[in-house]
DNA sequence: AGTTCAGTGATGCGT
DNA sequence: ACGCATCGCTGAACT
């Protein structure tokens, strides 16, 4: 069956594949699985790992010169040269419905700041998202004692980068004038991570979604 | 024909699937297009977009029950209750190469290395990937006036993050009494992350693979 | 369009 | 195994 450009469809072929973009990259003849989808997306996946060894973002345009198949989307190109088409089949009715997901970070943050009381027990205020010019906080709690609590929540494993990206808060509201202390709340931290925080008044708070 | 779970393959069929493991999730009734690999991998991608709307990583055992799809791996299952299967492709001799990829952070920063005094003239010495107890360094610059300069490289846009994360090592140098100043080398950076820089004893050196 | 951050991030490299 | 940084990250939300 020949192939058409316009149709989502997946083709199991030999191909030789480079890439040239943002980086660029080549790929060793084989046997690789290409997947097409009608927003343009286009996907080379290997026969193993997750990710795809090549891939074009939605929104590439899809076409073929003789025996190549050739993607483009702004300065990214995909060159595909095909050897030997084994399979070839189109994908008619494709559902694009997206997937629910549930036990986000967003949920665990609403858990904590709904049961702030629970980590921070003279906590006055709360709040959700507040807006500072180096980024959001988590949870904002101001306390009895009138310090600003400032919460960054991790879903899974909190490492060193939390502890960057809280002091960025922290010092601001010290430049401003502000009480503060800093507070990690994550099911688990790395050793690092912990040691960073306690030499910078950063306290960890264990929370998970069983809560 | 049949499903065989041993084999590598990809189906297009009419399905269910459900997700519970680190996160949960829900995926209403469609045609999707599932792929399995030899490694345990399995995708289940929907129409459009890069992502797959549900996965297993290497290493789930995935298993046949009547008219269900079941993949497990360590406390991850998804569930694919298959309605009417559309079509069924086992992919042999699929290739496992890695792809070659090149300008990446690591040749960056390595072209900035070799050429230091282009962008730091009174440099003496030069470390790439200097370790300190929070985390490497990508260059470490000792200049004639025995200043540390700490140069993070970034291959895209620098953004508040790559702030930050410098800080975190001035700050280490700082406590251990030399004397120091940030760098940011990036072909570009954002408009916060130049502002916040400016304010915080960071300089922005342009830089790209073009050098 | 630009900026930020979450992600079932994945992946590779080091310890 | 843990810890950490990179990724052609992608995707979404907000400005």
């Amino acid at each position: 069956m020949q192939i058409r450009v316009e149709q989502p469809f997946s083709l199991y072929a030999d191909v030789d594949v480079t890439y040239d973009g943002r980086a660029a990259s080549t790929l060793e003849r084989g046997n690789y699985l290409i997947v097409h989808k009608s927003d343009g997306t286009l996907l080379v996946m290997g026969g193993d790992k997750y990710k795809p060894r090549n891939y074009q973002a939605p929104g590439a345009i899809l076409k073929l010169h003789n025996n190549q198949l050739v993607s483009t989307r702004k300065d990214e190109r995909i060159n595909i040269i095909l050897h030997n088409i084994i399979s070839y089949t189109e994908h008619h009715d494709w559902s694009v419905a997206r997937t629910k997901v549930t036990k986000t970070e967003a949920e665990l943050r609403d858990k904590i700041a709904a049961s702030i009381k629970d980590y921070i027990p003279n906590a006055i205020e709360v709040f959700v998202e507040f807006q500072t010019p180096v980024g959001n906080v988590d949870i904002l709690v101001i306390d009895a004692n009138n310090v600003y609590c400032v919460i960054e929540v991790k879903r899974g494993r909190a490492s060193l980068a939390a502890c960057s990206q809280i002091r960025r808060y922290t010092e601001y509201f010290n430049e401003i004038g502000r009480q503060v202390k800093g507070y990690i709340a994550s099911p688990q931290i790395s050793k690092n991570a912990l040691k960073h925080a306690g030499g910078h008044n950063i306290a960890w708070l264990k929370a998970d979604h069983s809560i």
